[in-house]
DNA sequence: GTTAGCACTCTATGGCGTTGAGTGCTAATC
DNA sequence: GATTAGCACTCAACGCCATAGAGTGCTAAC
C-alpha cells in the first residue's frame, strides 16, 4: 500500500490537529473541520490504512487516533509548510535582545529566554569556546599585584585573556616583573596556547636563576589550561508543565531533572550538531528521559568556526514550523551578536 | 491561654511528624509515638487549644491538624534543636567541590548543586560582585590585537582585570598603543575604578593630539562600567516536584517559573541579606507566588565584603534543622574556595 | 470508490453507599 | 482539677455502578 496524496493530506490534517489539542482526532473531526468534501466513513477507512501503515496509533478502541513518531518524522521531513514569523513575533523577539551585552553568557541567557517565550517550550542554548589549539599567544604581562602576588596575563590573538592570579614564592619587585616579562615575551609570543606550559617547562631547564618563578608560572597556566568546558543555559524549563503530557508529575520531574544535568543536556546537543537544523524526535533523542519529547536544535557559527548550538526541547507534539522559524531568527541574532562583539 | 512546657511538647510532635509526611497529624498518632503517657483524649484536648492560639489549622472536620505558619516560626526560633551534620553527608557534600576551580561561577554551580542533593530542596545562589567604589587601577595596558582592533585592560588591587575589545578610529601601531599606554598609566593608576570614565573625559579635553582615541576608549570603558549585575545560580528546581504541595501542575509551574526569574529570585534573596541567616515563611518570603514556601538564606563573606547569598526553597514543612546545618557547611566551603583562589 | 446505518467498545463522568480516621463533647475516674 | 473512656458525628477517600458520548469497524446500499 502507497500513500497517495489524499492520505497525506489526512495525515497531515490529525496531525496539525493534534499538535495543536493533544486530543486523539477522530474521522469526524477530520472530515468537519479539513476535508469537508470526504464523509466521516470515507476517512475512517484511510484512518485505518494510515494505522496499518504505521503512521497512526490509537490509544483504544473508541479513543481518535494520534500520529505515530513515523508520522511525525514524516512530516517535518515532507509535509510540513514554512511558516514565517509575523512582524509582531519577530519584534517581540527582538526586543528581548540588547545589542551592547559583550558576555557570550549573557547574550545566551537573553537567547534562551526569548526562544522559550516565543516558543514555549524549554530553550537550551550550548556555547563551545574557541578551541586553544587555534589561538596563539599575542601578548604576555607579568603585573605587580601586592608584595609576592603577581598577575600573568596572556592575550591571544583573538582578544582573549587568560589571567592567573600567582603567589611567588620568590620575592620579586615591580622592575623584577617587568624584566622577567620581557623574557618571557621572547619564548612565548607566537606559541600556541595550549604549547605554553610545554614552553615553560623548557624554559625552566635553561633558565636557572628564575627557575622557582618558573615553577610558579607552570603551576598558574597549567590550572587555567585545562580543557575549557562548554558552557550550557537552559531557559523556561517551568514552560513544559503547560502540557498535558506531563501532568504526571513524576515524568514532568524527571525531565525538568534532564535539564538540570550538564552533561545529559550536552548529549541531547551534541548528536545534532553537526547539520545546520536537526530534528530528533522521541527514542531518537538519545535520552530515555526524553523518549517522549522532540528536541530541534540547530547550530551557530561566527566565521568558520561552530560554536555552539541552539535547541528547543518539547513534546513530540510540537509545533514544528513555528520553533524552526524562531529558532533561525534567535540563532541568526545570536551569532551576529557575537560577532558584533568579537571584532 | 499560656503556651506550658507540655504543649510546646505536643506542638514539636505535630511540627516534626507533619515535616515528616506532610499528613495532617491526628491526636493518637502523637499519643502513640510522641505521648505514650496521654491519652488521646488528652491531646485532643491540648490540640484544640492550640488550635485556638493560632498555631494549627484544621483543613476540615475530620482531619488531623497542620501547623499554621505561627507555629513553623515559633519552632524554628525556640523548638528547633540544631542536628550536626553526620560525617557520610560532610563527606558527601565535600565530594561535589573541587579545591581546584577558579572560576566564581563554576563554584557556585557546584555549591547549588550540592546543596539541592543533600536538601532535596531547590537552592539559590547570589554572588555580588565586589564594588566598584572600593577598587582602584592598578596597571593599565592597550595591547595591539590587529590592525585596527586594541584591547584596553584594566587590572585593580585585588587582581580583577576589565578587557575592553576596542575598534579604533586612528590607525595606531604596536609603538604608539605603547606610548599612549604610559601617559594612560600616569593619569588612571590609583583611580578609582568608577572614576575611569571620567578621569578619561578629562584627558580627552587636555589632550586634543589623541582625542579620537580617547573617545573610543572613553565608549568602550563605559560599556564595561555599567553597574556590575549580580549573579544568580538555581539548582534543583526538578526537586520541588517531589512534595505533595505541588502535585497540583499549576501551582508547581509558578513556583518553578520564579526560579527561572532572575529579578524575583534576587527579591527573595536580598530581603534575608543582612543577617548571617535568615528563615522566611509563607508570606513573609514577600512574593505571591512562593506564599507557600519557605526561603532560608545565609550570607558569605570574603574578608569584610558580603558577597553573596546562598539559600534554599521549598515547602513551609521544611525540614529546617537539616537545611540549616547543609547550608552553614555549603556556605562556609563556598567562601573557602572563594578565599583561596582570590589571594 | 463512497457513504449511510448500526452494533459495539471503551473512557469519562457523576451519583451513591461504605469505610475509616479524626473530632468534640460528656460523664466517669484518678 | 486533670485525665480518660465512650460515643455520636463529620467528612474525605474509595470503590461500585449506571449512563453518556465519542469513536470505530463492518455491511449493505448508492
Amino acid at each position: 500500500m502507497e500513500l497517495d496524496e489524499r492520505k497525506f493530506r489526512i495525515l497531515q490534517a490529525i496531525i496539525d490537529d493534534y499538535i495543536l489539542t493533544a486530543i486523539p482526532v477522530g474521522s469526524r473531526t477530520i472530515s468537519r473541520k479539513y476535508e469537508q468534501k470526504l464523509s466521516s466513513a470515507t476517512i475512517r477507512n484511510e484512518m485505518s490504512d494510515l494505522e496499518e501503515l504505521g503512521y497512526l496509533d490509537s490509544p483504544h478502541t473508541s479513543a481518535g487516533r494520534i500520529p505515530s513518531n513515523k508520522a511525525y518524522r514524516l512530516y517535518v521531513d515532507r509535509l510540513m509548510r514554512q511558516v514565517p514569523l509575523s512582524v509582531e513575533e519577530t519584534q517581540r523577539l527582538h526586543g528581548h535582545f540588547d545589542r551592547r551585552m559583550k558576555q557570550v553568557h549573557a547574550v545566551a541567557q537573553r537567547a534562551a529566554q526569548a526562544l522559550s517565550n516565543a516558543t514555549s517550550y524549554a530553550s537550551v542554548i550550548m556555547t563551545r569556546p574557541t578551541q586553544s589549539t587555534v589561538l596563539r599567544v599575542k601578548h604576555v604581562q607579568l603585573v605587580h599585584i601586592s608584595p609576592g602576588v603577581a598577575l600573568l596575563l596572556l592575550i591571544t590573538g583573538n582578544g582573549l585573556v587568560k589571567e592567573t592570579l600567582l603567589h611567588l614564592s620568590a620575592d620579586l619587585d615591580i622592575d623584577d616583573l617587568y624584566r622577567i616579562s620581557r623574557i618571557l615575551s621572547e619564548r612565548l609570543v607566537g606559541c600556541k596556547l595550549e604549547d605554553v606550559p610545554t614552553a615553560l617547562a623548557q624554559m625552566a631547564g635553561d633558565w636557572h636563576e628564575q627557575s622557582a618563578l618558573l615553577t610558579d608560572l607552570l603551576e598558574g597556566v597549567r590550572d587555567q589550561m585545562d580543557v575549557p568546558q562548554p558552557e550550557v543555559v537552559v531557559g523556561g524549563g517551568a514552560n513544559l508543565l503547560r502540557y498535558p503530557e506531563y501532568s504526571d508529575v513524576e515524568k514532568a520531574r524527571e525531565l525538568l531533572a534532564v535539564l538540570e544535568t550538564k552533561d545529559k543536556l550536552l548529549r541531547l546537543l551534541e548528536q545534532g550538531s553537526e547539520l545546520e537544523f536537526s530534528i530528533r524526535i522521541g527514542p531518537e533523542t538519545g535520552l530515555p528521559e526524553t523518549a517522549d519529547c522532540s528536541v530541534v536544535t540547530g547550530t551557530y557559527r561566527v566565521g568558520n568556526d561552530t560554536i555552539g548550538t541552539i535547541g528547543v526541547i518539547g513534546p513530540t507534539r510540537m509545533q514544528y514550523q513555528k520553533v524552526i522559524s524562531v529558532l533561525d531568527y534567535v540563532g541568526r541574532t545570536f551569532a551576529q551578536i557575537l560577532r558584533d562583539s568579537e571584532r
